[in-house]
DNA sequence: CTGGGGTCCT
DNA sequence: AGGACCC
C-alpha cells in the first residue's frame, strides 16, 4: 500500500489504475452455443452435421454452424432463410418444453461449482467464483482457452492469477456440460459481468476467452457501437443518435448533463459507466421464476369462440407448468395483441387477483386437471378480455397470453432475523485497528464457518450475501447520485470514472462504520 | 405475421 | 399497465 503519496495519486489515477481499484470479482459467463439447434441434434442426431434452423411462426431463431455457414442468421423469415439456402431443414421450436429441462440441467451442473448462479434466457448463466479463488503458494498465472488480446501487463491488484484461476474453473464447467449433457458451450471470464458477457463472444463457438483487468478498455471499445453494448436497446438508441451519439468513445466523452437530459439522471449514468466497461451489478441468483405465462401468436381472430379455444389451449399449457412448480399464485394476467385498424398491432394486458385452488389439493381430488378449476379460471380470462377489449366492435388479435404471478415473496419475514448478521456477527475494527486488509479477506467470511451450517441454513446465508450485503447494491439514487457532502455541481462535472470512485467509497462508508480519512472524498468535500 | 418467453423500472 | 431491457 502507498503511504504519504497515495492520495495525490488516487486524485490522477482513473479506472485504468491498477495498484488501488480492486478487481475483486472474478465472474464467468457461460454461453451455450446456438442452443435451440443443440438440443433439437442431441435430440435427433440424425440432424448433425446437416444445416438446421428452429422455426416459429414464419422466423428462424436461431440456426446451427452449418446453417450460418450457408447465409442463415438469427430472426431471419422462413423465406429469405430458404432463399438463402434451400437445403436447410426445419424444426420447429415454438414448444420451450426440451429447451426448459435441458436449461435446468444445466443450471444444476453450474449450481455444483457456486451458489452464485443467476440465468438470462434458457441459454446463458452468470456464475460468481470469487469465493472459489484461492491464495495459490506459487504465482500461476496458465490461463485455459483463450486471453482477449494478450498483453504482458500484470494488474497490481492480484486479479491477473484470480482469472486465470477462473479460467480453469469456467474450462472445468464447459467439460463437464460437454460430459455429462452432450453440450458445447462458449465462456467468458472477467471481473463483472458485463465484460464476461462480452469477451465470451469473441472466440465461437465451443471456446472460451478470458479478459484481464488491462485490457478492459479495448474490449469494450470494440464494439464500435452503442448499441453492441447489453443494456443499451433500441429506445436508448434512439436518442443517443438523435444527440448524435453513434460510437462508444463518444458516448464516453458525452457530458453528463446532456445524456442526462435525454435519458434520466440514473439511466445516463449508468449507460455511461457500461461505456467504460464499469458493471458493478451483481451475480443475482435465479431462485424461482416470479411469473409463469405462455402465449401464442397467430393469424387475426375476431370471434369470442376462437379466442375461447385459444384460451383453453393456452390454459392447459400454463397450467402444466404452474402445478409442476408447485406454487400458488394470486395474480392473474391476459395479454392481447389487438390488430389496430390504422397502424400497427398494439399490446394491451389486464391483470387480476384470483384463488388457485388446486395446487397440492389435500383431500379433495382437485388436480391438475381439474374442471371446475379450469373453468373458473377460463371465466376469469375471458372478463380481462372484455375489459380489452371494450366496446370495440371489430376488433381483430394476433396474439393471446395468459400469465401468473404474485407468489409468496421469499423475504417477507423479518429481515432483520433472516440476516447474514445474525450468522456473522459484525467484525469491529478494534480487532486490528491500522492493519490494511488483506484483499482476499476483506468483506469477505471464514469459510470454515460455513461448512458447519447445515446445508439450507448456508444456502440462505450465501443468498443473503448476494442478495443484501453491500456492495453492489443499486445506488440509492440521490439527486444524480451525488455522495454527501459533495457539491452536486462539482460532481456532475466528473469523469465517469471518479465518479464511480466517489459512490463506491460512499458505500463503504455506508456498510461499515469505520472512519477513513485518507480517501477521495476528501477532496471534494466543501470546506466548511 | 417479428417468437415465446422472462426481468426490472416507471 | 406499460415500457424498457435480455435471450
Amino acid at each position: 500500500m502507498e503511504e504519504e503519496n497515495g492520495d495525490q495519486e488516487l486524485l490522477f489515477n482513473t479506472s485504468a489504475d491498477q495498484s488501488t481499484k480492486k478487481h475483486e470479482r472474478v465472474i464467468i459467463h457461460i454461453d451455450i452455443d446456438c442452443y435451440y439447434a443443440q438440443v433439437e441434434m442431441i435430440l435427433n442426431p440424425s440432424l448433425c452435421g446437416k444445416p438446421l434452423g428452429i422455426k416459429q411462426k414464419n422466423l428462424v431463431v436461431t440456426c446451427n454452424y452449418e446453417a450460418r455457414a450457408l447465409g442463415v442468421e438469427k430472426l431471419m423469415t422462413i423465406k429469405s432463410a430458404l432463399e438463402k439456402c434451400p437445403s436447410l431443414i426445419l424444426a420447429n421450436g415454438e414448444d420451450l418444453k426440451n429447451y426448459r429441462e435441458m436449461s435446468e440441467k444445466i443450471y444444476h451442473v453450474l449450481q455444483s461449482y457456486s451458489p452464485f448462479v443467476e440465468k438470462l434466457g434458457l441459454d446463458e448463466n452468470f456464475v460468481d467464483v470469487t469465493h472459489k479463488i484461492m491464495k495459490l503458494p506459487e504465482v500461476q498465472q496458465v490461463v485455459s482457452g483463450h486471453t482477449f488480446q494478450d498483453s504482458d501487463d500484470i494488474c497490481a491488484c492480484g486479479c491477473t492469477e484470480r482469472l486465470a484461476q477462473g479460467s480453469l474453473i469456467a474450462q472445468k464447467m464447459r467439460d463437464h456440460l460437454r460430459n455429462e449433457l452432450g453440450i458445447t458451450s462458449c465462456a467468458g471470464i472477467a471481473f463483472n459481468k458485463l465484460l464476461a458477457k462480452l469477451v465470451g463472444t469473441t472466440h465461437k463457438p465451443n471456446q472460451q476467452t478470458t479478459l484481464l483487468s488491462t485490457s478492459s478498455l479495448s474490449l469494450i471499445t470494440s464494439l464500435k457501437h452503442p448499441r453492441n453494448i447489453p443494456g443499451i436497446g433500441s429506445a436508448i438508441n434512439r436518442k443517443l443518435e438523435a444527440l448524435g451519439i453513434d460510437t462508444i468513445e463518444k458516448l464516453q466523452s458525452t457530458e453528463i448533463f446532456k445524456l442526462t437530459e435525454a435519458l434520466g439522471a440514473k439511466t445516463a449514468n449508468q449507460i455511461q459507466q457500461l461505456s467504460f466497461g464499469i458493471d458493478n451489478s451483481r451475480v443475482k441468483i435465479t431462485d424461482r421464476p416470479k411469473s409463469i405465462g405462455a402465449e401464442d401468436g397467430f393469424i387475426p381472430i375476431r370471434s369470442e369462440v376462437e379466442v375461447r379455444k385459444k384460451l383453453m389451449c393456452l390454459l392447459d399449457r400454463v397450467l402444466e407448468l404452474v402445478e409442476k412448480d408447485g406454487r400458488k399464485p394470486n395474480q392473474l394476467k391476459l395479454t392481447v395483441r389487438k390488430l389496430h385498424p390504422s397502424s400497427h398491432s398494439v399490446r394491451e394486458s389486464r391483470q387480476t387477483t384470483i384463488e388457485y385452488a388446486t395446487g397440492t389439493g389435500s383431500s379433495t381430488n382437485q388436480g391438475p386437471g381439474d374442471e371446475k378449476h379450469k373453468i373458473k379460471l377460463m371465466t376469469t380470462l375471458m372478463n380481462l378480455f372484455e375489459k380489452i377489449i371494450g366496446c370495440d366492435v371489430s376488433w381483430q388479435v394476433t396474439l393471446l397470453g395468459i400469465s401468473f404471478s404474485g407468489y409468496p415473496s421469499k423475504n417477507s419475514e423479518s429481515p432483520a432475523e433472516n440476516s447474514i448478521n445474525k450468522y456473522f456477527p459484525v467484525k469491529t475494527s478494534s480487532s486490528r485497528p491500522d492493519e490494511p486488509l488483506p484483499p482476499a479477506k476483506r468483506g469477505r467470511f471464514d469459510e470454515s464457518v460455513l461448512q458447519e451450517l447445515p446445508p439450507d441454513i448456508r444456502q440462505e446465508v450465501l443468498e443473503d450475501m448476494q442478495n443484501q450485503l453491500p456492495s453492489s447494491d443499486p445506488q440509492k439514487p440521490t439527486d444524480s447520485n451525488c455522495p454527501k457532502g459533495v457539491d452536486p455541481l462539482v460532481f456532475r462535472e466528473l469523469p465517469v470514472e471518479i465518479r464511480e470512485e466517489l459512490l463506491a467509497e460512499e458505500r463503504m462508508k455506508k456498510q461499515s462504520n469505520i472512519k477513513k480519512s485518507n480517501n477521495l472524498l476528501q477532496y471534494f468535500r466543501k470546506a466548511s
